[in-house]
DNA sequence: AAAGGTTATGTAACCGGTTACGGTTACTTG
DNA sequence: CAAGTAACCGTAACCGGTTACATAACCTTT
């Protein structure tokens, strides 16, 4: 009924377990013909090994457990590529399992990764760190990725959102915009804190006279929408606007040509992520290679597991600003 | 060191093993006192139940392993929001392993999950049954989703592909185009195939003079293109294009209109999957609601492993055309 | 007060692998 | 030919849980 254990190998080949046991992981302390019979019976018998006997016997499950937030479509298949793409070609397999907001599931979620997992993954830019690491197994190793403050407990990749700002910024006063608007995202979310701080930040030093205007959003898409209506009702100048991601800019985008406004003419238009959709809409963004991350945290887990040392405490990834056609120069300025 | 064990805690709360087991899972055969004696020592100590321990001894790991193929974006990352969504609603955790094109690679990614997983969640269009068959492991309870052929051994999920294409050419025949064009998938695709195959028998009796003409492609926006300028080139007349999938469709749009042709006055265009990008260009499709299937299997495998049966031996999801823009019905042709 | 029943607890086997350790056997070597 | 060595192999303990069965403690009941 049940599959064959290595004991029904061991029986068929006439050989103890242990020599099935050298035999099938290629010992070599284990005679040629031995090894055959060995390898002959596990074959008729369809024998595969237990993985969940092996990884309790050997204290190592090949495995990582990655504990996700509902990310919304792109982000989560591409960061789960990544980290599939780098994990296979290591050897290990992903046990996923997806958070939701409530901190206590969280918690229950990390608990159930113990003695399945020789490591975590961890994505929470939602838990407050201090439940957090409370809510993490002690003993097993795990990599952040976007966690809020500064972890000194826990390795960690972050995004350098203040940077990807910034640099949004600089490229904006370049075009010749000169009245910015910024659409943040949800409240307690660290990356649109960052934006909208690097936003901010980049603002002040770089135009100090110029009003710093942020509209509240909630990364979808409707956010956008109503953000531009705002925008148009108001009677204070706006002549660029700057969306914490991409979905608002796209919701924005929308909203201001059904009101008759051009863009980048009237408007000029940014978002942050560089989802697929934007480059269709020729809107210029800041790329986050999220794949990219996902597997750098996947290495940096494993060199961990494997006794490389953890490395940098905290590695900061640099966005990358991607100009296309929603915030072309205004004509005449001269551009760098 | 090492986590606390189940031993750890007998110890300080001065019982047995099994009181420490009888007291965590809730069995009601031990007196008040002593459990919280037992919770209050499991607390002091962080003990966390090691869960491949626990299923070993159970026999049940309460997770299902999941092998895809390698989707492109959207497609994998619904699939598996689906699967994730219902198994964390019954109570199990995904193990998730990509499965590259090689069936050589995918026999050793289904062997890896004995011994971890309760069952198998297996979406392969491109490996022949033969030997999908021979790699998994007989005794794991396994959903295929779909899957090539007839699998009268497993229980399987499939997407009604013949019936989409066929919506399709009614809809293009209903909005006055007289002759179309289809773009196919790889060839070792079974929804490719399937779908191809529902073009030409939907146009056989729909149509039965019409010429059938269909163009090879692979799922990428590039052979959508090529197809486009091979449609452009060619003498043989053309007024509708229904591509395999939305990507290639999405490619079409593009040589055409860098062509300086109008969609639909010149071309009709259409697409199969409805990923977000086609709502946007307004491209016609037929909606593949992957998510839900994903849950389906999922709550499917779980009703298999608590023993509810089987159920139906293969479950056809109907799906459903998506009318826009791009295949607006000719002028002079009455609709509806 | 002894017999019988109920309930709480402990002991040890088991799940399916790995491996330290010890025993055989065959081969060198002086 | 005896002793030493290396190669091969088997026994049994172990990983960390669960649980059948045995035992002990406590109540009833007559």
């Amino acid at each position: 009924m049940g599959e064959a254990t290595i004991r029904d190998v061991a029986r068929r080949a006439e050989v103890s377990v242990a020599s099935v046991s050298r035999a099938l992981n290629g010992l070599n302390n284990v005679r040629g013909e031995t090894r055959e019979r060995i390898l002959a019976a596990a074959a008729e018998l369809g024998y595969v090994p237990h993985a969940g006997a092996r990884s309790l016997s050997l204290a190592r499950a090949h495995a990582i457990g990655v504990v996700l937030p509902d990310l919304h479509g792109e982000f989560f298949s591409e960061c789960v590529r990544g980290m599939d793409r780098e994990a296979s070609r290591r050897g290990y397999l992903l046990l996923l399992s997806n958070m939701h907001d409530d901190s206590e599931q969280a918690a229950v979620a990390l608990r159930a990764m113990r003695g399945r997992v020789d490591g975590l993954l961890v994505m929470a830019p939602h838990i407050p760190p201090e439940s957090l690491e409370r809510a993490l197994p002690a003993a097993l190793p795990a990599v952040l990725i976007n966690a809020p403050g500064d972890f000194a407990s826990r390795p960690s990749l972050r995004l350098d959102n203040r940077a990807g700002a910034r640099a949004m910024v600089e490229h904006l006063l370049a075009g010749g915009y000169r009245h910015l608007v910024h659409i943040a995202g949800p409240e307690g979310n660290v990356d649109a804190q960052e934006r909208a701080r690097g936003f901010r930040d980049a603002l002040a030093e770089l135009a100090p006279d110029m009003p710093v205007r942020i509209i509240a959003g909630d990364f979808n898409e409707e956010a956008g929408e109503a953000a531009a209506r705002q925008i148009l009702a108001s009677d204070q100048p706006c002549d660029a606007i700057f969306a914490a991601n991409d979905m608002m800019a796209i919701g924005c985008l929308h909203a201001l040509r059904q009101a008759g406004k051009r863009v980048p003419e009237d408007f000029a238009v940014a978002g942050f992520d560089d989802v697929p959709l934007a480059r269709y809409l020729a809107l210029t963004t800041i790329q986050v290679r999220i794949a990219e991350i996902g597997a750098r945290a996947v290495s940096r887990l494993v060199d961990m597991l494997e006794g490389k040392g953890p490395g940098a405490p905290v590695e900061l990834h640099q966005p990358e600003l991607i100009a296309r056609a929603t915030t072309a120069a205004r004509p005449g300025v001269a551009n760098g």
